[in-house]
DNA sequence: CTTGTATTTGCAACCAGTTTCAATAAAAAT
DNA sequence: ATTTTTATTGAAACTGGTTGCAAATACAAG
């Protein structure tokens, strides 16, 4: 489970480097158990060092987004929250009435998926969606 | 197909006040073939009259979206684009490689809508979706 | 046709996120 | 070890969108 080293190992294969800064973002969203947003990530870091730019951590989880290491969800909270993508893929239905978020087996989509696949030539990336509507008490 | 008169008889139905930048906002939804973005119903409207405030496009945008009279569609773009609801209801695959749109067939979604629905009592918003992926040629 | 009032507007400040560009630092070449 | 190349960073400006608040106005009641 040594999550921030394999992100890095992945990182430097891939010819990126292992600066500093990127170091400690790798370990700020791993630390994090749930979903970890960028505010947070750099609150985290600015407080050891002061010097550490907001958009240093924007480019770098484009990166990890780019490369598949990291997922975002946006939960409509005006804020987009990040999880690594090896602790797994999930779901959330998003109640748009009471704000409830219930939590969504991956499998379900799976079928969706296939469709797309088969008879649109299209694969779609549904690693950690979001979709909103209504539960049966706010609809 | 008089769509601006009968979304400003819903506006007014429920109460709210049918000023003449609201007006002037819904005729800019409906007179655009294709979706439309805030900026560009701005743009339109301040042609005309320069001292109408873009918050107030957006404010009027959200209301319209509350009362279900339009819906919003992110194609990635940095902007959200709108669509009277009345005009029909579609969906795109978005490919994140080389940008193509597919447009999708609404029934499809019809069966993940009922799953949602029966087994976790949740009617989702499936209005208007915009699925990211890959086409064939870019994955 | 005036008056009262709640809704709506314009403005300015703000928020999350992106972009440009010159300065810096990691890695490669000498 | 020094230089060169190239990726990365910080700073500042910018974008799309939202919010708080005082001023304006649509509409209802008299």
């Amino acid at each position: 489970m040594e999550q921030p080293r394999d992100m890095a190992s992945k990182l430097s294969e891939q010819g990126y480097r292992l600066t500093p800064q990127r170091l400690m973002i790798l370990s700020a969203i791993d630390n994090s158990d749930n979903h970890i947003s960028a505010d947070e990530i750099y609150a985290q870091i600015v407080a050891k060092y002061p010097n550490v730019n907001i958009s240093t951590v924007y480019r770098t989880l484009e990166l990890l987004k780019r490369l598949g290491l990291v997922t975002e969800t946006d939960l409509g909270e005006g804020r987009v929250r990040y999880h690594p993508a090896v602790k797994g893929h999930h779901h959330h239905l998003l109640c748009q009435g009471c704000g409830a978020i219930i939590d969504l087996d991956e499998p379900l989509l799976a079928s969706l998926k296939n469709t797309l696949l088969r008879e649109y030539n299209f694969l779609p990336d549904l690693r950690h969606l979001a979709i909103l509507g209504r539960c049966l008490k706010c609809s």
